[in-house]
RNA sequence: GGAGACGUGGCCGAGUGGUCGAAGGCACUCCCCUGCUAAGGGAGCAUACGGACAAAAACUGUAUCAAGGGUUCAAAUCCCUUCGUCUCCGCCA
């Protein structure tokens, strides 16, 4: 959420910032709303002090024991008028919140502007793609012919968009997620954490995935489909309760950064993507992912949007996987994000660099809406600034190991630095 | 699932209808005192949103005692609902 004083005193920029994402900011609404909220606000409190001010002087009367009756009848007469403005005044408040829940972050200067992912731009490459003496193959195919990727079987249990993993690359997907834990725990700094896979509706408005993307979400209803209980949603990635983990609380100053990773399991509904990447793992309703975020000094959220990013290139380079780092332009920015680098690994299968990880600073955009502070040197609570990055998707992570890794006879090698996460395993053939 | 207790500021904790935004303590900040180091004295110290101001501070108003609703001229205090915590019982991995 953005910072209401900045609408205050400089919407013109605001609605400039914002134009660079494409995004047309209704400044008529906004100026309305406020006029109004203004003048009513103003007038409440002025009632609410009356009112304040005459109930006092009945508690002094009375307590000398004197009549007090016409202090009574006055304040008596304020109420239905009262009573109008602050309902007014709560309802307008509210559509002043709802208003503001639905705009994006402000982009940060150093977002390079464009309308969409073709204008993203390259910061850097890593790694050479190998050379093949064959057709590389798609993930997918080798998974098949393996008999250890299973979709059929997925989608007789679940429907499209599922998968089924067995032997060899049911393992090689659960030594990935180990390895990256290890790797950001270990080397990195992160505490591990194991959290909470549903949760309530003010925990996505925290993160911003509500009110705006509920389409994005799986939901469950507390009491079973036809319970009568909250709406509760399934996370779509950890960051969710990784960074409302600090939600509603003041951190002392010393604690910052905090920096915490998990694996969880993501649930998209994928709305809005029929027909895209419909082969394969590489678009799931239900994926894994190492997520990192870091809870930090807000003027310190630029250099850690660095470091994060290196801890996520940290595990493609153990992978030994080619990659190339893209700042996300204006267009194609996440709603919370001011900054993005993007991730993309190189998949000789399909002949493409593809997302793999996400890293981003939403700045205070999420932390207002959480209200995460810190007590700075002033002693003055004050907004943290919060990131998150994928360390990295498992799932697309296991496709680019798989295309990367394959022999011209279907079976895979498996990446040194996961052998030791296979029992000494250093090739998935069908045989297993 | 059943029975009961509880939810107050950064923390502990008092407060059952009126001068309570809330005693007291701890922590913290500043000042004073003091050679004996978890010593003493004084002052300050919640948050959010408004108002006014060029702006900040000071000032001032409103709201906030888990959340929401109700009763009342007036609610931390009374009533209802929800959420959460604790204890006991039941069930369960």
């Amino acid at each position: 959420m953005l910072d209401i004083n900045l609408f205050r005193k400089n919407i013109r920029e605001v609605a400039e910032n914002l134009a660079r994402r494409g995004f047309v900011l209704d400044v008529a609404t906004f100026e309305r709303l406020e006029a109004e909220r203004k003048d009513l606000q103003t007038d409440t409190q002025t009632l609410q002090s009356r009112r304040n001010t005459l109930s006092k002087q009945i508690g002094i009367a009375k307590g000398k024991g004197e009549n007090a009756d016409a202090l009574m009848a006055e304040v008596g007469g304020l109420g239905d008028q009262l009573a109008k403005h602050e309902a007014r005044l709560a309802a307008l408040q509210k559509e002043l919140r709802a208003f503001l829940l639905t705009l994006p972050n402000l982009t940060h200067a150093s977002t390079p502007s464009g309308k969409s992912e073709a204008d993203n731009l390259e910061v850097r490459r890593w790694g050479t793609p190998r050379v093949f003496s064959f057709t590389p193959r798609e993930h997918n195919e080798l998974g098949e012919a393996l008999g250890l990727i299973d979709f059929e079987t997925a989608a007789k249990l679940s429907g499209a968009r599922f998968s089924f993993l067995k032997g060899g690359v049911a393992r090689l997907h659960r030594a990935i997620a180990q390895f990256m834990l290890d790797t950001h725990t270990q080397k990195h700094g992160y505490t591990e954490c194991y959290t909470p896979y549903i949760v309530n509706s003010e925990t996505l408005t925290g993160t911003s995935q509500l009110p705006k993307f509920e389409a994005d979400m799986f939901s469950v209803k507390k009491g079973g489909a036809e319970g009568e209980g909250e709406t509760l949603y399934l996370i779509s990635t950890s960051e969710i309760t990784l960074t409302n983990s600090v939600a509603d609380t003041i951190i002392p100053a010393e604690s910052l950064p905090i920096k915490l990773t998990a694996q969880t399991p993501c649930f998209r509904s994928e709305a809005g993507s029929h027909g895209k990447d419909t082969k394969g793992m590489i678009r799931q309703h239900q994926f894994e992912k190492v997520e990192m975020v870091q809870i930090v000094h807000p003027q310190k959220s630029y250099e850690a949007l660095e470091e994060l990013t290196r801890h996520a290139e940290a595990v493609l380079q153990a992978l030994e996987l080619p990659y190339r780092v893209m700042a996300l332009c204006t267009g194609d920015i996440g709603f919370a994000s001011a900054k993005t680098y993007d991730l993309e690994v190189w998949l000789p299968g399909q002949n493409t660099y593809r997302e793999i990880s996400s890293c981003s600073n939403c700045e205070d955009f999420q932390s207002r809406r959480m209200q995460a502070r810190f007590r700075n040197a002033q002693g003055k609570p004050e907004l943290v600034h919060t990131l998150n990055g994928s360390g990295l998707a498992v799932g697309r992570t296991l496709v680019a190991v798989l295309e990367n890794y394959q022999r011209e006879d279907g079976s895979v090698d498996i990446p040194s630095v996961l052998q030791p996460y296979m029992g000494g395993m250093t090739v998935i053939s069908s045989a297993k």
